[in-house]
DNA sequence: GGCAGTCATTGACATTTGTTAAGAAGTGGT
DNA sequence: ACCACTTCTTAACAAATGTCAATGACTGCC
């Protein structure tokens, strides 16, 4: 049975929800551990399991034909990880998700999955809530990313995510920015002063 | 009554729907005309509808502080128009929409779209797909736009969607691939060689 | 037809960022 | 404690992009 304060939260937040309903959720839920730098999916696998962030931090990235990563987001406490085009589609993945840090993931495979959302409305709501909430983030953060200059990128970051230059490499982070770390360390350097 | 052979392809195209559903759910549309040029939504306002483009495309953007464009992407047939967060949550928006051409627009309004996802599973599941499949592809963008040269982004572009470059003024496309307008002017010079 | 305004392009120059290489600092394993 | 490895930083130079200014093409209006 999951305890986590932080997931019975997140399912609580479903409008009308009764404990039936929240404990009927949870028991279709798995508790996974997850080793620092382990991928919980990698490029071409078929995505089996979303998971909710329960300890830890998670970066998803593609690597282009060149090989080149390309972090696109990472997920701390409270988000979810996972291919979600390939998990929904069954189709082979197109990013890596891997652990920063030793991880605690509450998961949910596939047939799992699908058979919750017929069977509680609160469930497919949020699940549905948190992909609109996230689509509109993304829009708003692109338009962002395209007017920005790096330092204002790096600075906006620091505001929304200040954990990030404390938990993740900064090679990541550079990534992440769409810069070379190197380009990073000049602009840390530049407002150290 | 809406007879778009576009929209109704799109509202035919959710699993099992039938001609009663189908003409249920054109009933709580309306056709606007809108001119080139003109915005059908404005940061600050409340988004009153959400559009189908029938015809014509539409730019959707932001304006920073210092009254900077961005330019988040085009819409054209078959997309849909208006600032969703602001749509649902009866949020002033955060984004300007524009019609580029002189347009077609097939809308709903806010109250009309909560009772249409109440009593057409169709609807809802159209919506709610339109919304993930967005989702995953402006992530895969994001991706290859922190990874990709200016350049490699405009002949992207280009496969992407080729009409663009005819039916939008260049200084939008640039704002769209996050360059000035003489980087574009550049770049189109040098691939023409 | 002429005029004003907008848009795309071009060139010169400044700024930012990438690349390469080197070294310093930190980390983990034995 | 030592070594190997990774990460971060710095510097020098190259490449890409932004900024500013000027020009020509085009459009719509009177």
């Amino acid at each position: 049975m999951i305890t986590s304060p932080l997931f019975l939260k997140f399912i609580r937040s479903a409008p009308d929800v009764k404990e039936e309903e929240v404990t009927m959720i949870l028991d279709h839920f798995t508790i996974l551990q997850v080793k620092a730098k382990d991928h919980t999916v990698r490029e071409g696998e078929i995505c089996k399991h979303i998971g909710f962030v329960n300890k830890g931090c998670f970066s998803y990235y593609t690597l282009s034909e060149s090989g080149r990563k390309s972090i696109i987001h990472f997920a701390f406490e409270d988000w979810w990880t996972g291919d979600l085009q390939s998990f929904l589609k069954r189709q082979p993945a197109t990013t890596y998700w891997q652990a920063l840090e030793e991880a605690e993931l509450i998961t949910i495979n596939r047939s799992d999955f699908e058979h919750l959302c017929k069977i509680s409305q609160a469930f497919k709501y949020l699940f549905d809530l948190k992909t609109q909430t996230a689509y509109i983030k993304i829009l708003n953060k692109s338009a962002k990313d395209k007017s920005e200059t790096a330092e204002e990128k790096y600075l906006r970051m620091l505001e929304e995510y200040p954990q990030i230059i404390q938990r993740v490499p900064h090679y990541d982070v550079a990534s992440y920015l769409g810069i070379a770390p190197e380009s990073l360390s000049r602009i840390r350097n530049k407002i150290s002063k």
